[in-house]
DNA sequence: AACAGGATGCAA
DNA sequence: TGCATCCTGTTT
C-alpha cells in the first residue's frame, strides 16, 4: 500500500524517523530505506530552505509528497521527500537503501543511492502520491531505529534529526 | 586525515 | 568574482 498525503504531511523529523524500514520504488528499482535526514526552514541554517523561497529551495515550501531533487558538489544529486503542510519549509534526505532488486546491493549515501538509481534533476517535482512508478510503500515491521546528530553539514549539527535503521 | 573533482547558488 | 556546499573515492 502506497504511503499517503497524511504520512507525509506532519512533522519532517516524525516523517524521517517513520521512513526507516519502508519500501522506496522507482520504476524498475526498489529497496528499504536504512538512513534518512530531516530538514526544515528558517529554524534550520543547514536547511537549503533556511534563507527562504529561492528557485531551488520552493518546493521545499510546497505540497508534501513530492520529490526535491538537488545538485551538488559538481557530480552528486541528492534524493529527498517533501513533508509538512504546503507553506512550511521541510524535506526529508534519503540517505540509505538496501536494495530488493539486483544487484541487492546497500546504497550507503545519498550520491551513491541517486547514481545507481538514476536520478536527476529531471526527477524533481515528481508527486510520490500519484506517480506510478515513483513512490513510497509499506515496507518492514518493526523496525528499531537509531538517532544522531545529522552529518556532512556545518551549522545546527547538534539537532537529532538522522535515522538509521538498526540490524 | 586531507583533498580534489566540479557545477550551482548566493553573497559581495 | 569568489567561495561554500545536505558528497565520494582516492591518496597521505
Amino acid at each position: 500500500m502506497k504511503l499517503d498525503h497524511n504520512f507525509f504531511n506532519r512533522n519532517c523529523a516524525v516523517v524521517a524517523h517513520d521512513l526507516i524500514g519502508k519500501k522506496l520504488v522507482f520504476g524498475e528499482h526498489a529497496g528499504i530505506i536504512t538512513e534518512t535526514e530531516a530538514y526544515r526552514g528558517a529554524d534550520d541554517p543547514a536547511s537549503h530552505a533556511h534563507r527562504g523561497i529561492t528557485p531551488r529551495s520552493a518546493i521545499m515550501f510546497g505540497p508534501p509528497g513530492k520529490s526535491y531533487v538537488y545538485f551538488i558538489y559538481g557530480m552528486y544529486y541528492c534524493l529527498n521527500i517533501v513533508t509538512e503542510p504546503e507553506g512550511e519549509a521541510s524535506a526529508v534526505l534519503i540517505r540509505g537503501l538496501k536494495l530488493l532488486t539486483p544487484p541487492l546491493t546497500h546504497l550507503n549515501g545519498p550520491g551513491k543511492l541517486c547514481r545507481h538509481l538514476g536520478i536527476t534533476t529531471r526527477h524533481n517535482g515528481i508527486d510520490l502520491l500519484s506517480d506510478p512508478t515513483f513512490y513510497v510503500s509499506e515496507g518492514i515491521q518493526d523496525v528499531d531505529v537509531n538517532i544522531t546528530p545529522r552529518i556532512g553539514i556545518k551549522k545546527a549539527t547538534e539537532k537529532p534529526w538522522r535515522f538509521v535503521l538498526t540490524l
